[in-house]
DNA sequence: GTTTACCGTGCTGTTACGTCA
DNA sequence: TATGACGTAACAGCACGGTAA
């Protein structure tokens, strides 16, 4: 489980969501309310489905902190629960709860340290944020889902930039190529030239060294390989976080974005 | 040691609801 | 007031790993 966890996590390490949480947690409970609860006439969601089923079999404590739970720090009345509201209904409409501010911050704090929870975990974040423990896990199951869809934007985005940069830079290469050309073409001007500096690659860090003396006029007259080489694809501005090929340095066994075919 | 059924959990996609402009 | 967009709680279905028989 674990693999297919760090498997799914973003390649690039260097770029972190979940640093500065997105606020639309708190824009979506925040700045509407002051008191905490957002929607005070929202109702605990029905208990329905298989899921709520697998849960609640032989867990008393579950129908126990059911009936016992209310939403919005408690203070609503309900009387029987708003649990029970949703059943008498007999409909399986769902009502939805909104989380209250100071819950929605616990869970982000608790997500921040651990973005997953064991059954005792949850079932102490439920007891102290008076939720039913299917609540705290749904609530975890979104979250990493939004983590994961927001990493998937920044990397996308990272890769949109290197395109564009990596055929920006095959523009300037054919350039080159066709002005080399045009010099060999033309031997007067090539014999009055520098004998090219003889650049040999590294094996272990695909990176181009210079292994003969070269005047720096040479540079300034003819575009120069070793730049070329060790130019970074996101621009001089930016540090590439990564080798050019991201798959040749990766321990990973599927590559992203291979489609659902990547599952293990 | 291998197989099978069951259970718990995570992920993904979808639905329904609440809020806001 | 009505409405569409957006965020998100809740759900369904599936896959996978662990475990006991």
């Amino acid at each position: 489980m674990t693999d297919r966890t760090s498997e799914t996590r973003s390649f690039f390490r260097g770029i972190d969501v979940n640093a500065a949480p997105p606020p639309s947690l708190t824009a979506a409970t925040g700045g509407d309310d002051e008191n905490g609860v957002s929607s005070p006439n929202s109702t605990v969601s029905s208990i329905s489905g298989k899921r709520s089923e697998r849960e609640g079999n032989g867990d008393d404590a579950n129908a126990v902190e059911r009936a016992s739970c209310s939403q919005g720090g408690g203070s609503d009345d309900d009387g029987g629960g708003g649990d029970g509201d949703a059943d008498a209904d007999g409909e399986n409409s769902r009502k939805k709860l909104r989380l209250s501010k100071e819950q929605a911050l616990v869970l982000e704090e608790t997500f921040k340290d651990h973005n997953t929870l064991n059954p005792k975990q949850k079932q102490a974040l439920a007891n102290q944020l008076n939720l039913r423990p299917r609540q705290v896990e749904v609530w975890f199951q979104n979250r990493r889902a939004r983590t994961k869809l927001k990493q998937t934007e920044v990397d996308c985005e990272y890769l949109k930039r290197c395109c564009e940069n990596l055929t920006e830079e095959n523009k300037r290469l054919q350039k080159e190529v066709q002005e080399l050309r045009a010099l060999k073409l033309s031997p007067h001007l090539y014999m009055h030239m520098n004998p090219p500096t003889t650049l040999t690659m590294c094996p272990s860090c695909e990176r181009v060294a210079v292994s003969s003396t070269s005047s720096s006029s040479s540079s300034a007259t003819m575009p120069s390989a070793l730049s070329l080489a060790n130019r970074n694809p996101l621009g001089p501005n930016i540090q590439r976080p990564m080798p050019i090929n991201p798959w040749a340095a990766m321990q990973i066994k599927h590559r992203p974005f291979d489609g659902p075919s990547s599952r293990p």
